[in-house]
DNA sequence: GACAGTCCTTGACAAATGTCAAGACTTTAT
DNA sequence: ATAAAGTCTTGACATTTGTCAAGGACTGTC
């Protein structure tokens, strides 16, 4: 498991940094169940998570109890509630395991000592964020400029994957649509 | 003009660094009149502007033509197209003036070379990015979670200026909903 | 002051989407 | 294997939202 995360900064970084194993020390491993919650808003995030296999959700609760998903993460991608985490605030979002999951993750304080000690885990964060920040804002657009269908089509071409590794209502819950209009748009495609 | 963009760094690096007038050296004084614009959808976005006075638009253009507000900037803060800027990539949105605008930009080449010389500079860009992200996630979640009338609310609590400051038209935009909805939506508030 | 252009509002209607309920089907746990 | 729980689909209907058209209000320009 932890291979795929001395891999995945290799990758980054674009060479073998001399400080690589020390780094890695810094995470341990855990693993999720299906379901398990990683963060339940209120709480704050004391970790940073790197998922080697699995699918995590991250959502809020809306005014009619039911889950509206903000994002889904997969493997080789990271996940936190990073306003929360960094200010160590109460988290507005929840996340959990939509599967069982593989994970590494890094505590707080490591997190803030590696982000001194080593530049390179600095950039990797930097770079992190901005891709995190340019999907987000995507999304945005994409709630703001099209209509049901039009977002359905644009999940297809832009995350085939997520549209059929998960359930129908995951979807529906991510695209700001009920299952039942899922269900009948998608007979439109 | 510059005065503001001072203090706007002092307020955010705590004192006042040593370097602080070398780093204001490379930014330059910029007017925006209204409807000019700063940067459109295709181009790559050269320059990050800091607004002393005046309200700007990041916005893209949907299917039917019409413009679909991603976000609105305001006095003493921030606007680029952060992910085509660091990567100099040609721009999915359009940014521009809805108001006269006062400005101070600072050059990709000059942007570049205060992240490696001032760790104050990039301090706060993290710190802006990170907040700019966090804005981001709460505008998903009132778009997925929210109808339209939940979403008038959201604003007016959570943005009252930008509510009293700007066309309905705009507003509406912004919102994702039409400008005759809007309209029928302010009376049952 | 006249004009063009834009915005805001309102009405009538159409289209999109949500809600509720029921049954078939899958998955999960025991 | 069976029961329990959750999911998917479909129908009927309600609600929300969009579209088109028209008129009044406002703004800037000549």
């Amino acid at each position: 498991m932890i291979d795929n995360l001395r891999q995945h900064i290799i990758n980054r970084v674009g060479k073998k940094p001399d400080n690589l194993e020390h780094v890695l020390d810094h995470f341990e491993e855990f693993s999720g169940e299906r379901g398990q919650h990683l963060l339940v808003q209120g709480d704050v995030c004391k970790h940073v998570y790197y998922i080697a296999a699995g699918c995590i959700q991250v959502y809020i609760i809306d005014r009619q109890g039911q889950e509206s998903t903000r994002e889904f993460y997969v493997e080789d991608q990271w996940v936190t509630d990073i306003f929360g985490f960094q200010n160590q605030l109460p988290a507005n979002e929840s996340i959990k395991c939509v599967e069982a999951c593989r994970l590494l993750r890094i505590h707080y304080d490591s997190f803030q000592l590696l982000s001194q000690q080593a530049p390179q885990f600095a950039a990797i964060y930097k770079e992190i964020l901005e891709v995190s920040y340019n999907n987000t804002v995507y999304r945005v657009n994409a709630l703001t400029a099209m209509n049901a269908l039009e977002r359905i089509r644009w999940l297809m071409e832009n995350k085939p994957k997520i549209m059929t590794r998960l359930s129908s209502k995951l979807i529906a819950s991510y695209l700001g649509i009920s299952p039942e209009t899922m269900t009948r748009l998608k007979s439109k495609l």
